[in-house]
RNA sequence: GGGGGCGUGGUGUAGUGGCUAACAUGCGGCCCUGUCAAGGCCGAGAUCGCGGGUUCGAUACCCGUCGCUCCCGCCA
């Protein structure tokens, strides 16, 4: 017999089915037993007439909540029920796995467990029903990106995770055995996809993993997390960049609304808005000006940079001026930008470079990149950078290296401001920080 | 790395310088002709994170330590 899903239980009245799902929860009476079974799709209510088999009822009687079920039973249409006006007469019950009581915790409790017991118990924790929608969704936030990457000729490439030299500062990299040396986590696939540049691929993209060793303890950093990035070709400078992010950020929440729009009312208590572009821009130069007007104090050391605080304050002013949920914090200088960013002709001290907050959280950083291997290597010298470490990387653009930027963005934190959830470790499935290596 | 907060039955919380540390939920038992967030009764379950100090007396106050958490730094 098939599986039947409990969302088309309706469809089927009057005929012996078979379900399978999980014991939400057991109401066991002197002469009737009710189990509400809980799959993918739903609840129902099964009802087991006791008399009918004894030792079927003392087995039901001992199972926990959480046990993983198989049964048959006849499909009834009873409006009495509170449950969809329908319930399944027990014919038969199959044990898959018992659930030992006492469970952990509860996933389905009014009050949960603190988040760091929950991530201990993580696949407990995965089974509330808003956890399957958050990574429904980020199925289709993936499957949408890569519809309008691959519309757009994108190239898709995978590259290494394991460098043989620190790539950029070094001090947030992992490093490793390597048979007779060391090795080095990759913290971004910078390098690689400029190399696709040079190799004349144009337009590429990435999904894959990234580490860095920052001992980070916010509720929006982690040690090890999937990083989004792309890179594109013959660009005029960072507004290319930004016109390509903007609109495959609306195609992304066109189809996640299509697809989720209502689950994602219901569960998260989110009406998601389609981004309109474009999306408000605001050179850097400016945003510390918006901000003194506002009466935010920006730390004295910033130099033209924002503080976390001060990019909530100015996602709260965009959002009052243009009712606008991103904004594009553009042209950073260049102390707080690295060497490979390219710098505006006409300020030297500024970059050709954004970073992208959405709902008042940093989700991307991008620029325009400096491809002319003299200007780059000046630039690799006055951050006080070696050469020979990166002379592969400098080789790039040395044989027709077409002008070129991308971005990076973190998927978490992308879902993070998608879904209003104000921890990166609800978003993520398996949580890596600097204390935490399990699950 | 710097700063703030928290740590009480399995879980979530309350609480007070002094009798048997409270409540919810969960767990066990009994009761209830069909419940439906089921209900009723009974019961088990906490050396109040750990170490030290103040005090006649500490779960409570102080110091240290560990863990967690949030913020800053750093970033996606």
């Amino acid at each position: 017999m098939d599986r039947t899903l409990i969302k088309d239980l309706r469809s089927v009245i009057g005929q012996t089915i078979k379900l399978q799902g999980w014991l939400q929860t057991l109401r066991d009476q002197k002469k009737i037993q009710f189990l509400i079974l809980r799959d993918p799709t739903g609840l129902a209510q099964v009802a087991h007439w006791k008399p009918n088999d004894e030792v079927l009822a003392e087995l039901i009687a001992k199972m926990g909540a959480e046990t993983a079920l198989t049964i048959t039973g006849k499909v009834i249409d009873n409006p009495i029920v509170k449950l969809n006006g329908l319930e399944i007469q027990l014919e038969s019950l199959e044990v898959d796995n018992m659930a030992e009581i006492p469970l952990p915790f509860d996933p389905f409790a009014e009050t949960l467990p603190t988040i760091d017991y929950r991530l201990d118990w993580r696949y407990m924790d995965l089974r509330r029903s808003v956890n399957a929608l958050l990574f429904q969704v980020q199925t289709s936030v993936e499957m949408a990106m890569r519809e309008y990457w691959v519309k757009n000729k994108f190239i898709e490439v995978h590259s290494p995770k394991l460098m043989g030299t620190p790539s950029e500062s070094g001090a947030e990299l992992f490093s490793l055995d390597y048979f007779e040396r060391k090795a080095y986590l990759a913290q971004s696939p910078q390098f690689y996809k400029q190399m696709a540049m040079a190799a004349g691929f144009e337009r590429i993209f990435e999904i894959g993993p990234v580490f860095r060793a920052d001992p980070s303890f916010t509720s929006r950093h982690m040690t090890e997390f999937t990083g989004v990035d792309m890179e594109i070709s013959w660009i005029n400078s960072h507004e290319d960049v930004m016109a390509f992010e903007e609109r495959w950020l609306q195609y992304i929440y066109t189809r996640v609304k299509e697809l989720h729009g209502d689950a994602i009312k219901k569960q998260f208590g989110v009406d998601l808005v389609i981004p309109e572009v474009p999306f408000p821009r605001i050179p850097m130069r400016e945003a510390v000006e918006i901000l003194k007007s506002r009466g935010y104090a920006l730390p004295a050391d910033k130099k033209g940079d924002i503080d976390p605080g001060g990019e909530r304050e100015i996602a709260a002013y965009v959002k009052e001026k243009f009712n606008h949920d991103f904004v594009f914090l553009t042209d950073w200088p260049i102390s707080v930008r690295p060497f490979y960013h390219m710098r505006i002709p006409e300020d030297q001290t500024l970059t050709r470079s954004f970073d992208l907050i959405a709902c008042g959280l940093e989700i991307t950083t991008g620029a325009q990149r400096e491809h002319r291997v003299e200007m780059l290597q000046k630039q690799a010298l006055e951050k006080g950078l070696h050469l020979e470490p990166i002379q592969f990387y400098l080789d790039f653009f040395r044989y027709g290296c077409p002008s070129h930027g991308g971005f990076g963005l973190g998927l978490s934190r992308l879902m993070m401001a998608m879904l209003n959830l104000n921890n990166i470790r609800e978003v993520v499935y398996i949580f890596r920080g600097p204390t935490r290596l399990n699950p």
